[in-house]
DNA sequence: GCTAAAACGGAGACAGTCTCCGTATTGTGG
DNA sequence: CCACAATACGGAGACTGTCTCCGTTTTAGC
């Protein structure tokens, strides 16, 4: 990669991180390359969909979850603390930038999303956990990891697009009740 | 109402009925008016939001979802049972249009939407639901009707975003075993 | 029928997406 | 160190969708 190709491909990418959290992954990509400094043509080129930009973005993200996962396990809590908090934990990254949730769920599913590899790393996070609890015998049987990604997605979603500063907590609980061994 | 009025109203309901199934809830509202046979102006003038346009097409759905409730109710099934068919009633009708389901989470939470006295309608019918069985002692205690409906709207927010066709059983029977007493 | 009120519709302003291609920048072999 | 491919830039502009304004048409009551 050329050094004046690099040196704009960074600059949109922190552009994209302002913009996106001052006004959502909704903003306008015209108005991101204006503000740093490039064409509208040398951002298309750089990220084609505005999903590859966003999926540019949760880099870090998803190296963040994957760890939460890990560190999740690592307190060895009871099943319910356990996943609550990383349920938290998951929701808080993903909700970071407005309109990101969403994105996530209908990328989950869908191989040609660019965002669809990012999107299995999280997912398998999930897995660890729910597995490392499943082998413990803590869950229900049945219980699949794909599913309670989805669902946990969609309580992300739903706090994301509500208008009003939703509280996660109530809707985890439900869930975390609805995996955890009576 | 004068009745030319009336009839292009009329008109452009059903047209938008046709559009939104075939096309999805965003769907160009000014090819809408073009096959209904409007000018732009008379669509916006009678909705003057696409949420209004989305609200006008609910009224059916609200209806029904209500009565779905009640029928639900007579059935006199166990919890689960109940609560399995109402929810996969509630979604199938929501989900009528693809994206309505999430223009109904923004809207639940959101008084200043078109939409919001709609939501209020269905999220009543789940209350009755909700009430019927907790006061049958059949639901876990402090299980509050707004955050499953919530819930299980994000549930079909999710199936509808998704490229796949998502079958939201497993999802649902996660819920219903976070609602239902042990 | 006449008239005022109501409603129509489409031209066009505006905003966002995305592309094409003439111009500029880079780095490499001589 | 410089010439010249190869690579990348950027902005004009095509295109699509939203939404408005206002001259023209339709309606309903007298």
């Amino acid at each position: 990669m050329r050094a004046d190709a690099r040196r704009n491909y960074d600059k949109i990418l922190a552009t994209a991180r302002i913009v996106f959290t001052e006004r959502g992954t909704d903003s306008s990509l015209d108005e991101i390359a204006k503000r740093a400094g490039v064409g509208p043509g040398t951002l298309y080129r750089h990220f084609p969909t505005r999903e590859a930009l966003v999926d540019a973005l949760m880099q870090d993200w998803t190296d963040r979850v994957s760890a939460d996962a890990d560190a999740a396990i690592a307190t060895g809590l009871p099943a319910r603390q356990m996943l609550l908090g990383w349920f938290e934990h998951f929701i808080d990254h993903i909700t970071l930038h407005r309109g990101a949730a969403s994105k996530i769920c209908a990328a989950m599913d869908d191989p040609a999303s660019p965002m669809y590899r990012k999107c299995r790393v999280m997912s398998d996070a999930n897995r660890r956990v729910i597995d490392h609890l499943d082998a413990d015998g803590q869950l229900r049987p049945g219980i699949d990891a794909a599913n309670v990604m989805r669902l946990v997605s969609g309580v992300a979603s739903v706090a994301d697009t509500s208008h009003t500063e939703l509280d996660v907590r109530p809707m985890l609980e439900v869930v975390v009740d609805g995996i955890v061994h009576d």
